[in-house]
DNA sequence: TAGCATTTTGCATGTTCCTGCGCTTTTTTG
DNA sequence: CAAAAAAGCGCAGGAACATGCAAAATGCTA
């Protein structure tokens, strides 16, 4: 094999995982760890690379313009992210649902934590893909223009064919008698095949939210496993809410 | 053998394999690795060639990441559009496969003309977002990050259960003899289930594309249905793909 | 056709580059 | 702090390379 062709083999490798190590080239390219040391210092030098103790980690291109592009959000909306990030842990497999808030999360997932993030948000799926450490599974299926993700049959059979740890959506109403609801059927269904996949479901949104409701329901309030929402909301408001035993954490308003 | 000779028998050995060793050239043309070198080192002058320490690997124009190439749009790609657009008709499911020829094509479609359009791609299911006369069918599966689409078992399923007027693809490398090809096995089989399910297969992309292997075969190059490329395609290679009954179209170069 | 210039080719030479091994040093991990 | 893993360093054999040169092939002109 030739030099420059192992080097092509080896860029390849890594944009595909996102990280490889000197011991795995050496075995998949049969050669000497100290062949595929010298590969990866030249690589690094040509900055093609990201030389690490043990392997190689692609380059951290910062975010291009592209995306930047796609919508103007609402930077308040990041005060929600801290207590979500804190429920990560490496090696799980989680769903963002779509929506704005939703984005911002997926879009600060922590680099160093490798994690399956499942989604049917083509907006999603491309913040996602920036992110080496991260494996995406895009939920296929019709494309629901308000709600800019997939739904139908399926989108509710892949579903079931995975189960989550955590499920983190954005509140669209929620109601301690009604439960999670939203405006569209289609919507509906295929959030409830989500979170009945899920071991642990977490809503977040602003409080003007809550004790709200909309035509239909997703799943009663008592599915939930935890809130995160914002200072505001009423003490009869969150007295029932935790009269549920869903957990609660208020994050300080923007 | 005339030395020109020699020179494009190279060539065609490089197209081939993408990737050629000195010692195997000098073997098969019989002639020492002295002049094999010299021929190597002066087709890399006229960048007909990479010539590497060994041997030789294909020129390749493409960046193998995805997203370099979205922040640099190559807009000369738009003039195979206008023979794709022409073979559209109202209420047709059609397939957009990834890559930028695809996109361009995607962002193009005709405003007046109802249509199914199904993708993998999630920057081509934003692009049709945009367009209220087609419906989105999105493509699930694990995101393969190198072809910007997904892939695997969960997507080959789907794929199975639609049936398509028309694919569009780029060309990644086109043979008569040994197919349609890319570079990834995951891809291949993908591209390979939605081949399958559809009536007739269009490939567009320039032709530079053509005559050219990579190591894994989707389909053989008779499962073509029609071509679009560009002027500057060989007249022994127009005639081996006509020899197969694939409708050729040739649109001026940039 | 003969004569001469140019190009191409193969060989011999010395040089550079690539690779694996043994060794020591540094970093990581429990 | 100790064991293990990874890295750095130098070396030697071999492969690939560049260079110069002479023989062979080719092209051009008289």
């Amino acid at each position: 094999m030739l030099l420059a062709e192992r080097h092509q083999l080896i860029l390849e490798q890594l944009n595909l995982h996102g990280r490889i190590t000197s011991v795995e080239l050496a075995k998949s390219l049969a050669v000497s760890e100290d062949t595929i040391r010298r590969d990866l210092n030249k690589l690094g030098e040509l900055k093609l690379l990201h030389r690490v103790h043990g392997g190689a980690l692609v380059m951290q291109e910062e975010t291009p313009d592209y995306f930047d592009r796609l919508n103007t959000p609402d930077p308040s909306k990041k005060r929600f992210l801290e207590p979500a990030l804190n429920m990560l842990e490496a090696g799980q497999t989680i769903v963002i649902d779509s929506g704005e808030t939703c984005r911002y999360l997926a879009q600060n997932l922590p680099a160093n934590l490798p994690l399956t993030v499942v989604t049917g948000c083509p907006l999603i799926v491309q913040d996602l893909m920036q992110q080496p450490q991260v494996q995406v599974i895009q939920i296929g299926g019709k494309m629901f223009k308000p709600a800019m993700r997939t739904v139908g049959h399926s989108a509710i059979e892949m579903l079931k064919q995975i189960r989550f740890d955590i499920v983190f959506m954005g509140i669209c109403a929620f109601h301690a008698k009604h439960g999670f609801c939203v405006s569209y059927l289609e919507e509906a269904e295929v959030l409830r095949a989500t979170i009945e996949q899920a071991d642990r479901t977490v809503l977040m949104g602003p409080h003007d939210k809550l004790d709200k409701t909309k035509t239909y329901q997703i799943v009663p309030a008592h599915k939930i496993n935890h809130l995160i929402t914002d200072k505001g909301i009423r003490q009869d408001v969150q007295s029932s809410i935790q009269a549920l035993g869903i957990e609660l954490t208020i994050v300080p308003s923007n």
